[in-house]
DNA sequence: GCCCAGGTGGGTA
DNA sequence: TACCCACATGGG
């Protein structure tokens, strides 16, 4: 039997077609949405990129400079504003001493050196940090993230607590290194979870990956 | 009013 | 390690 990771991705990319993602105009703007989306929505993130784009703060070295209040209310549209700017700021400052802020010269490191480092900046986690390697770099790293974990464990792919590792290493066991796959994969996962795979209101129904639901029935919560 | 969203870090037992 | 909790806005 195909695996649950290449079966989601042909089902969902025959029913939704290609995402496109990540929608931003710069890398480093990818990176500012990976940190403003952070447990919240993309509608209140695209306002904050909006604002900071207004104010001319898309961009690393002006970014780092400014006054936190500033950002602070640029950014509150997205919530945690306060943390989020300070993350901002954290990570602009990163950028500055690591590559002179030209992200595109970070992609000379190895990708586990990378990761490692933005892992130890405060307020990356993991799916910050995959989010930014995959779309900022378009270097292959699998982004796991809580819809992701919620169709697996409600298919009964994957044994709860699946933790972000243990998920990762399962999809990474599961496909064929590729870029472009694991772009696409996410974003497909994240737009079917958004209409079908909510916390607590499953509408497994009209859901693409219904049909492959234990006994076909309706989605458990997460046990 | 309530629940939810493309998480992360800090504290306590 | 295993739980808790704070963080905050805007849409359904």
């Amino acid at each position: 039997m195909e695996s649950p990771a290449r079966h989601v991705y042909r089902r969902l990319h025959a029913a939704l077609g290609p995402q496109g993602w990540w929608p931003a105009e710069t890398p480093f703007e990818v990176m500012v949405g990976a940190v403003l989306v952070q447990n919240a929505a993309w509608t209140n993130v695209e306002r904050a990129i909006a604002r900071l784009r207004e104010a001319d703060l898309l961009e690393p070295r002006r970014l780092a400079r400014a006054r936190r209040e500033t950002v602070e209310q640029l950014v509150r549209s997205a919530g945690y504003y306060r943390q989020k700017s300070r993350r901002l700021q954290i990570l602009c400052e990163w950028l500055l001493a690591r590559c002179d802020g030209q992200v595109d010269r970070l992609r000379d490191a190895p990708l586990g050196r990378l990761r490692a480092e933005l892992l130890g900046l405060h307020g990356i986690g993991p799916e910050t940090a995959d989010s930014i390697l995959l779309y900022a770099l378009e270097l292959p790293a699998l982004v796991v993230d809580a819809y992701t974990r919620r169709i697996w464990v409600r298919h009964g792919w994957i044994a709860p607590p699946a933790d972000y590792h243990a998920l990762q290493r399962r999809l990474a066991d599961d496909l064929p290194v590729d870029v472009a796959l694991y772009n696409e994969l996410h974003a497909l996962v994240v737009q079917v979870g958004k209409d079908y795979c909510k916390k607590r209101r499953p509408a497994c129904d009209a859901c693409p990956l219904a049909d492959l639901l234990p006994d076909g029935g309706p989605c458990s919560d997460e046990r």
